[in-house]
DNA sequence: GCGGCAGGTGTACGGCGTACACCCGCTGTC
DNA sequence: GACAGCGGGTGTACGCCGTACACCTGCCGC
């Protein structure tokens, strides 16, 4: 009589979601079509039906997480609006560390992501950005557009502080590495935690290249 | 008697030297540890006498990209040394596309990188930044020190022109989009090639750094 | 002459993405 | 009600991957 609610059916959509989960929890290496198959109780090849291969799971998965970046602000002049919706972006990002390898390896923007572009586009034209000056911007800006921090290196799993003879070593090999970690080390000590401040660093980044633009547009920059 | 040329020893450098070549040949999705030991005419297993693993290969291979960059120029100001010096890693990077999906993977650095940022930090503070100026810097830069592009995309495989009713939609969907690069398709029938120039953005993205920068120093920027 | 060892080999395991054939249960049509 | 069609889940299998582990071999110092 009473159906037997055997399980929610699969979509795209529960399919996606699935994948940010597990790669949020396990990161995405480990995140292959059998284990997601199998967190949804389902067998490897039932995912096929939903998504064409890995890659198409990929670009899924980033398009749920720019459903997730605020809405740009309604009012204000484009370089605020423009902040907020980098740092949302960015805020999206650190709920996220997968992400940003999984940007640098598509090789063509969803229509998802082309629409958050044209979004973005459109905040530098209606700020007063001519054609030109916006279309260099965008590229200046690159995947710092969707709150990529291009950082050289991610955080080192917290190394064990090194003895004092490896110190050594490294204060003569690197004299100004050395001189730029020992100053963090002295703040940090006033303040918390082992590390540069990545929030600062990222506005401070986002700032010195908006205030650069702002400039350029001040000035009326034009090609040539 | 004579004896037998079998074949050159393995070391360490040509295995990683092999493996750059490989890469730039078939791209680093097809380097797998049993390609690249056919190419040497050895069995897999015999290239973990030579790295731990392929992560270890991944790393040297950087190091060989990061000893074809151009050592610093001795004289000049601070501003057009670290520029040649970045352009000079983008021209490696140029050749060797794989790269930045590399660097993007990497977790710790390696000795050799460590000695590049340290000399590339040099060139900083030899050339009047404070420490802590320096230092944020160095983050705003990020991996573009490498010469690292940072593209939302790396270039669409060359798609052949949209017929017009797809072309409506696009302009119709994505706006600002479409008037970039309408402009640029303009631009282009009058110079040559498809698509931007990326020396031109690059250069353009690094000066806008570069003097966000020197605006700083010449400012006496502090923090807080 | 011989022990040790660096470096190359062979085999094997577990995991991966996914092609392909299949099958089951729902839906629309008559 | 019968049944064809089909969308979605299944099962099996293939060829690739990284690499652990045991082994062999030829050279070097003693």
């Amino acid at each position: 009589m009473t159906q037997q609610v055997r399980r929610a059916p699969l979509t795209r959509d529960r399919v996606l979601r699935a994948a940010v989960t597990l790669a949020d929890a396990t990161g995405i290496d480990a995140l292959s079509m059998r284990k997601l198959a199998q967190t949804l109780g389902v067998v490897p090849m039932a995912l096929y039906k939903h998504v064409a291969n890995k890659e198409e799971l990929l670009d899924g998965m980033l398009d749920v997480l720019v459903g997730e970046i605020d809405p740009p602000a309604a009012a204000g002049d484009w370089r605020t609006a423009v902040r907020q919706r980098i740092l949302s972006a960015r805020q999206v990002l650190l709920h996220h560390p997968w992400a940003s390898r999984v940007i640098e390896s598509r090789t063509v923007p969803t229509p998802v992501v082309l629409a958050y572009m044209d979004s973005m586009i459109g905040m530098f034209r209606t700020g007063g950005l001519s054609v030109d000056l916006t279309h260099h911007v965008m590229h200046a800006m690159g995947s710092r557009i969707l709150g990529f921090s291009q950082e050289l290196f991610g955080a080192p799993p917290s190394a064990p502080p090194p003895d004092a003879e490896i110190a050594r070593q490294m204060a003569g090999r690197y004299p100004y590495i050395t001189e730029i970690t020992t100053r963090v080390a002295h703040d940090e000590a006033s303040v918390v935690g082992s590390g540069c401040d990545d929030q600062f660093e990222f506005e401070f980044s986002l700032d010195l290249l908006l205030d650069g633009i702002e400039g350029l547009r001040l000035r009326g920059w034009t090609p040539r």
